[in-house]
DNA sequence: GCCGAACCGTAACGTACGGTACGGTTGACG
DNA sequence: CGTCAACCGTACCGTACGTTACGGTTCGGC
C-alpha cells in the first residue's frame, strides 16, 4: 500500500491525496456540517474504500484535512536585523492584518466550526491542531519580535506571553466569536488595515517606552482621546532594574 | 393543548417544561454532542411525544434550551448616579470579572459549542440567540456606563461601540476561542480578578483623560512599562469640537 | 364513578451515514 | 500478453437517531 493511515499523520500527502483533502476542505467550507464520506468521495472522484485506506476513518480524514490546511498557511518566520519603531510598527500591523484576514476567511471559519464541534465530543484532537497552528503558531512567531523590540528599548513588558495576549485581544476583539456564531461580518481590506493600525497603536500606547515614542512617526494616529490632549504618565512607581524577570505569572498558563 | 410549539417561542415555559429544559441543559454540558431526544426524555422522565408536542422538533428544543439559559443569566442594568473614577473602575472590573466567569463556565462553553456547530448548518438561529444574549447584551449594558464616564470627563472616546470592543478584547483576549477549542483552562477566581484588573487598567490607560488620572487611586496598578517611567502624550493632533460624532463607522456593524 | 386531556413508557418506522465488500478498470512491469 | 497492485464505482450492512404511533396511567371536572 502506498500510504497507511498511520503514516499519513506524519508524512506529506501525495498530490492525489492533496486533491482529496482540497475537496474535503471545499466541502467543509460550503456545506459545513454536511461533510460525509460519500460527499467527499463524490467530489474528489474517488472511492470510499480509498478514503478509508488512506485516512483510516472519518476522524482521520478530518484531522488530515485540518493539518493540510494548516500546512498551506505556514509562513516564513520574521527576522529583523534592524529593529526600530518603524519596523516594529510595520511588523505588528502586518501580523494584525494577516490575523484578521485569516480569522474572517471562510476557510478558517469552517475549520474552526468543525474543530469546536469536535472538541465537544470525547476525542478533541482537532481543537488542539487548530489551536496549535493558529493562536499558538502566531504567538511563536510574534514573541521574538516583541522581545527584540524590548531588547532594542522600544517597548517594555514583563512577560512576553502576557504582552502577546494583549496584542491578540486588541486585534481580534469580538471578531472571531461573532463570525463563528454565524454573524455576517465582511471586513474589507481597508477596514482590516485600519483595524490593524488601531490595534498596533493601542498596543504601542500601552507598552512603548518614552524613547520610542519620541522617535515614532505615527504618534498622531492614536486618537482614542480626542478632546483632552494631555500629558500623563503611567507606572510612576516602577523602577528600572528587574528587566526581563516577570513579576508574576500570567493568568493564562 | 397546554403549550403549542409555536407558542413556546415567546412564552415563558411552565415549571415542568423548565425542568425538561434544565435536563437538556445538563445533558448539553455533560455529554456535549450526545444530546439526543431519547437522552433528554430519559433524563427529564418525560416521553418523547411530549418533547415533540412542546418543542416541535429537535431544533425547537435546542432553541428553547438556549433561550432558557439566556433568561436565567439576565441581570439588572447598572445605573450610577455618581460617576467618579473609583466607581468607573469598580464597574469595569465587575463587568470584566463577570464576563470572564461566564465565558469560562461549562454551561457557556457547551452552549456556544452547540450554537457554533449550528451556525455552520443552514438554519443558524442559535448563533444569533447566543450572540444577542451574550456579546450584544454585554455591550448594551456597558455602553451607558462608558458614555456616562465620558460625560463626566473621566474618559474620552469617539465611538462607544469601538470603545466597548476595545474593552471586550482586552478582557477576553484568547480565552473564549481556547476553551471552545477544548483547551483545559481553569481560571481561578483570583486569576479572574487579576485579569479583570489588568484589562480595566489597560482600558483606562488608553482612554482616560488627564483629569481622571490625577484623581485615580490605582494609577500604579498599570505596570506594562516597567523600566522607563516617562511622560508621554497621545492624540496631540486631536481637537475638541466633534464630541459624540463617530469619525467613521466601526467595522463591525 | 365516568370522561377526556395530558402525559409516560416503549415500541416501531424511516433514513442518513459510517464503514465494508466486491466486481471492473487502469497502468506499470516483466 | 499476463500479472498484480492501486483504484473507482456501487451495492450493501449495521447502527444511531429523529420522528411517529399506541397502550397504559394520572388527574381534574361533572
Amino acid at each position: 500500500m502506498l500510504q497507511k493511515a498511520s503514516q499519513i499523520e506524519a508524512e506529506k500527502p501525495t498530490p492525489r491525496q492533496q486533491a482529496v483533502l482540497d475537496a474535503a476542505l471545499g466541502l467543509m467550507v460550503e456545506a459545513g456540517d454536511q461533510l460525509t464520506m460519500t460527499a467527499v468521495a463524490a467530489r474528489a472522484s474517488c472511492s470510499k474504500e480509498t478514503l478509508y485506506k488512506w485516512f483510516g476513518d472519518r476522524d482521520g480524514l478530518l484531522s488530515a484535512t485540518v493539518r493540510w490546511q494548516a500546512s498551506k498557511v505556514r509562513v516564513a518566520p520574521v527576522d529583523r536585523a534592524r529593529m526600530d519603531i518603524a519596523a516594529l510598527t510595520a511588523t505588528l500591523e502586518q501580523f494584525a492584518s494577516d490575523w484578521l484576514t485569516v480569522i474572517t476567511s471562510k476557510t478558517s471559519i469552517a475549520l474552526n466550526r468543525v474543530a469546536v464541534a469536535h472538541a465537544g465530543s470525547a476525542k478533541r484532537g482537532l481543537g488542539t491542531i487548530v489551536l496549535e497552528n493558529g493562536r499558538f503558531a502566531l504567538a511563536k512567531r510574534l514573541k521574538p519580535v516583541l522581545e527584540a523590540a524590548r531588547d532594542a528599548g522600544l517597548i517594555a513588558f514583563d512577560d512576553a506571553e502576557t504582552a502577546f495576549r494583549t496584542f491578540f485581544g486588541l486585534v481580534a476583539r469580538d471578531v472571531q466569536i461573532r463570525v463563528l456564531l454565524g454573524e455576517k461580518l465582511k471586513l474589507s481590506t481597508v477596514e482590516i488595515t485600519a483595524d490593524a493600525r488601531r490595534a498596533t497603536q493601542q498596543f504601542l500606547a500601552l507598552h512603548e517606552t518614552g524613547a520610542s515614542f519620541e522617535a515614532r512617526p505615527g504618534g498622531s494616529h492614536l486618537r482614542m482621546r480626542k478632546d483632552v490632549p494631555v500629558a500623563y504618565q503611567v507606572s510612576r512607581s516602577a523602577r528600572a532594574p528587574d528587566k526581563g524577570k516577570p513579576r508574576r505569572r500570567p493568568p493564562s498558563s
